[in-house]
RNA sequence: GCUCGGAUGGUGGAAUUGGUAGACACGUUGGACUUAAAAUCCAAUGACCAUUGCGGUCGUGCGGGUUCAAGUCCCGCUCCGAGUACCA
């Protein structure tokens, strides 16, 4: 008998659940300390090797933390609303709940059988009504608020309802749509209540609109901008285009400034704050106001370069913009509503694909420019976006090179106003290495005067003035969808109405088709009881609604970050059924001290969550205004995909060596499993697999058949996903653990190779065989010698400081030296083998609990202190002293108090860099400070 | 295009943040123990030259610089990865 691993994990597994060692407590003596994972989308296909990476991690910490005193909470849950239950469920009919309920089953097994420490008891679901209630509940929230700027916090729409009968609109603060009217007082009081309901959406921080939307025919939904990426869907890949459709949106812009600003005061990594940021996007610049010839209004355009005002030669709109019609000269009528018919046909990508084509109309008519009164023409072309600043751009040719190549397409004027620069070629976009000229007041001014001079003026003649743009947009909020949360609302008279906050949780309503309707509603329109009855206050059939007392509810669901912009405050108090969390609970554990998890979410979930914590802050319902101190994100585990060469239109694969350059071939993938460390296949075993390979004749090289190599993701659909049941089964968890934690670097993406895995898996041999020889124990209870004592203390010190760090990669290594060095000293004094077991207990906790167990201890490993570097031992002879000269005159050396000085000299001496610098010199001074560092200064 | 990372043996990766580059592990080669295999242990393993010893030279993507000392700092390139993309 050796390390038996399957024996050893399952009683340790068995044992923490029967005892729920984990469980952690909301009060307690000890600091607390609250690790958090991105909870798991549990998917059909269960986790891959890739998965657990970060909940390893976590876990190791986790421990860590409990060893050093700290009362640890380390929860898990499950984002379980999502796309793929209930595309299977259009498939099979089969209910998203159930599948959701299978896959969390097995996500469970899974989980469990590596060992990880969390408290189950805490366990989250989005998809449970007694969470989702309370997200229902923070919707109703933002539905009731809107951002005062003033304030720089959500307020009670209630305090703006009360301005607006006051003074009207004219001198509320708030962050509102582009597009929202002024309004005096007695206008205000003329409205009738629907009226007024509709313009408070105006403000609301949810709200309800007519909105250009990112419209994926293939998914039946629309897509919130993060969900996009290179202009086709995330999930699938598909065609995206822009469509007009009323959807709920949440007003995050209002929170952009704060969102940018709080990145500097929280521990990400910088790469995902530079994402945020750039998502955010704050530019500096100027609106400027240009009169319409003939017409009553003004275009508003937004610019960073005010200061290139006078070089304005067009103007140019987005062709969506509502206000293109009204000002369209009828000569030009008939391109324009042209052009503007094609822009929208096309999609996304194809309008990124053809960013080098100009293309735009002339819409007749003329804005005048603020100063010089200049006719500029007005033209429309889909290089301005209709939803970022105000859709349209002052063009400036001479300092743009957009605009520049749209002039040149178009054969319209550029105008120089840059001195002593050539626009021959193309625009001159440099800020403030030349100054401006041909600018009336501004000529002669370098980029910062005019800057100020232009903003000044167009203030003090009202036709513009500084402000701040974010590139940031609302977040469209409704998804045309089954598995998700219900939106707590109906429609009465065409406007929404909130349910009371005691009618949540609005409960997902049966459905027999999970498609949208022959209608094209959502799928939410197949629910035969999907009617709100005011009077009875509760969810009726259809079939009763008489739009007198019983409406139809909203038939949009909530996206998938809906759930998770708030899951992690659940865990601190998961059975509260009074609150969201109990303000004890929350004033408790306050924020997450350690979030880990990937940086895809950079822009999504991070991002979305910051902006309801920063809410739900404001509203004094969370105590603080960041909830994750520390973030760290674990980088993908890798998948090693194998590839065999058919030869086109045969059924002949060859082996890679076979392949000559002209040869034409084309790589197929095939099966991880089926190829060994040396990258040969296993013929037979890919006959059996697919029917293409049954009788396909595959060329051999020197007697084997070898197949390419290529890393990408790992997907089932590749065929590169290595279980980590197999895994478990053939090295057991803690080799496992260790082996991902050894891989390299927690942050940094690598490649999966199972063949590494054995030096890990000796490695825990190699522990165990320090307890056992075979079937006998060889632990005693003598004194372990100095030399022993030396390792284990530099490996205490060093296993400490790169925990603390998150360097277990390198902590894993001085792991496998101490042991072989312990090996090799025959060191079996239970002195050293008890806390080297401690050592190992957060990366290995199976074994390390057992072995605890087997040196006689009474109390669980868990409940133990982590043992503390002793620095006596660390230094017992002076030859070896690092020795370093920090070109000041000045050593350093790391020495014990108890040394001598001819020793210190010794040390120094047997340096040769610094023999050869100093030229034999000999020390004019010795300063001993006390602990340990000694300066030598010459 | 812009922003942010990165480049170290056959491979994954170390290097106290300016101080003996290549820790640890995989792989490879040789050896021990075995009838044999597995398991385990030992040795070698950056490249080149010398191997009748010792040794020597070159080496962290490329080219410069600072320094007694550079993988690490500065300047200029090349390549790779990530994010973003007509953002006015």
């Amino acid at each position: 008998m050796g390390y038996d691993f399957k024996t050893i994990e399952k009683k340790w597994q068995a044992h923490w659940a029967k005892n729920q060692t984990f469980k952690a407590d909301n009060h307690s003596e000890k600091p607390k300390y609250y690790v958090l994972d991105m909870f798991p989308y549990p998917s059909g296909a269960g986790l891959h090797v890739g998965h657990p990476l970060g909940y390893i991690a976590s876990d190791i910490y986790s421990r860590f933390k409990r060893h050093k005193g700290f009362n640890v909470l380390h929860p898990q849950g499950y984002d379980s609303f999502g796309l793929p239950a209930e595309q299977y469920a259009i498939q099979t009919g089969q209910h998203p709940a159930k599948t959701t309920q299978e896959n969390i089953n097995r996500y469970r097994q899974q989980l469990d059988q590596m060992g990880f420490s969390f408290d189950w008891s805490r366990e989250v679901r989005t998809s449970e009504p007694d969470f989702y209630k309370w997200t229902q509940w923070i919707f109703l929230l933002l539905f009731d608020h809107y951002y005062c700027n003033s304030a720089n916090k959500a307020q009670p729409i209630t305090q703006l309802i009360e301005q607006f009968e006051r003074k009207g609109n004219e001198t509320v603060n708030a962050v509102c749509d582009a597009s929202t009217p002024n309004i005096t007082a007695s206008e205000w009081k003329s409205f009738s209540e629907t009226e007024q309901q509709e313009f408070l959406l105006h403000y609301r921080l949810t709200y309800l609109s007519e909105a250009e939307v990112n419209w994926c025919a293939d998914l039946g939904t629309v897509l919130a901008n993060d969900e996009i990426i290179n202009g086709v869907s995330e999930r699938g890949g598909f065609a995206v285009t822009k469509k007009k459709m009323k959807q709920w949106s949440m007003r995050i812009g209002a929170y952009a400034e704060r969102l940018l600003q709080g990145l500097d005061r929280i521990d990400w990594p910088e790469s995902l704050k530079e994402m945020q940021r750039n998502w955010i996007g704050k530019s500096i610049g100027a609106k400027v106001f240009f009169q319409i010839e003939n017409h009553e209004k003004r275009i508003e355009v937004f610019t960073t370069r005010p200061d290139t005002l006078f070089g304005v030669t067009f103007m140019t709109l987005a062709p969506e913009l509502d206000l293109v019609q009204e000002i369209t000269h009828p000569d030009q009528k008939e391109a324009v509503e042209k052009y503007v018919e094609e822009t929208q046909k096309r999609t996304q990508r194809e309008r990124m694909a053809d960013v080098k084509n100009c293309t735009g109309v002339f819409t007749g008519s003329y804005v005048l420019h603020p100063f010089t009164k200049e006719r500029i023409p007005i033209w429309i072309g889909d290089y301005v976006l209709a939803d970022y600043g105000t859709g349209a751009v002052m063009a400036v040719p001479c300092g743009d090179q957009r605009d520049y190549d749209f002039a040149k397409h178009f054969d319209l004027p550029i105008k120089n106003i840059f001195s002593g620069v050539s626009i021959e070629k193309e625009a001159f976009t440099d800020k403030g290495t030349t100054v401006i000229d041909h600018s009336d007041f501004l000529t002669g001014l370098s980029y910062e005067e005019a800057m100020k001079t232009v903003i000044k003026a167009l203030e003090d003649q009202g036709s513009g003035e500084g402000t701040i743009n974010y590139r940031l947009r609302d977040a469209i909020f409704s998804r045309q969808r089954y598995w998700g949360e219900p939106i707590p609302m109906y429609y009465q008279e065409g406007l929404p109405q909130p349910l009371d906050l005691k009618h949540l949780p609005l409960t997902l309503p049966e459905v027999e088709k999970y498609l949208p309707t022959p209608e094209g509603a959502p799928p939410l329109g197949n629910a035969e009881t999907w009617a709100w009855d005011t009077q009875k206050e509760q969810v009726v059939a259809n079939v009763l609604i008489d739009h007198k007392t019983v409406f139809p509810l909203e038939l949009n669901t909530m996206p998938g970050w809906a759930g998770s912009s708030w899951y992690f405050y659940r865990y601190m108090d998961a059975t509260n059924t009074n609150s969201f969390v109990g303000k004890e609970a929350a004033a408790y554990w306050k924020e997450v001290d350690l979030y880990l998890g990937g940086s895809e979410h950079a822009t999504g979930h991070l991002l979305y969550s910051r902006f309801w914590q920063k809410f739900l802050f404001d509203l004094d319902l969370l105590p603080v205004e960041e909830y994750a101190k520390k973030l760290i994100n674990q980088g993908m585990i890798l998948g090693t995909s194998a590839f065999v060469y058919r030869k086109p239109g045969t059924q002949t694969y060859l082996s890679k060596e076979l392949i000559q350059e002209a040869d034409q071939t084309e790589p197929i993938r095939v099966d991880v499993g089926f190829v060994n460390s040396a990258d040969e296949l296993d013929i037979e075993g890919v006959r059996r697999w697919q029917p293409q390979f049954e009788k396909a004749t595959f060329k051999l090289h020197n007697g084997v058949y070898k197949v390419g190599r290529e890393v990408e993701k790992m997907s089932k659909s590749k065929y590169n996903v290595v279980n980590p049941d197999t895994i478990c089964e053939q090295y057991g968890a803690d080799t496992l653990r260790m082996y991902e934690m050894f891989l390299g670097p927690i942050e940094q993406a690598k490649p999966w190779n199972t063949a590494g895995i054995s030096g890990v898996h000796n490695f825990l041999k190699k522990y165990w065989r320090l307890f056992y020889d075979g079937e006998q124990s060889v632990v005693h209870n003598e004194e372990p010698s100095k030399e022993e004592l030396k390792i284990l203390h530099e490996t205490i010190k060093k296993v400490t400081h790169d925990i603390e760090h998150f360097s277990f990669n390198t902590c894993v290594s001085a792991l496998m030296i101490c042991v072989n060095e312990l090996t090799s000293l025959k060191s079996h004094s239970s002195e050293i083998l008890s806390p080297l077991t401690l050592l190992l207990s957060p990366f290995a906790p199976h074994l390390a609990s057992e072995m605890w167990e087997q040196l006689g201890n009474k109390t669980t490993i868990d409940q133990v202190d982590f043992p503390l570097a002793n620095e006596s031992y660390l230094i017992q002879d002076t030859k070896n002293y690092p020795v370093s000269f920090n070109g000041k005159m000045r050593f350093t050396l790391e020495l014990s108090l108890d040394l001598d000085q001819a020793a210190i000299q010794e040390a120094v001496l047997q340096d040769s860099r610094a023999l050869e610098y100093l030229d034999g010199k000999t020390p004019k001074k010795w300063i001993v400070v006390p602990n340990k560092i000694i300066n030598i200064v010459y």
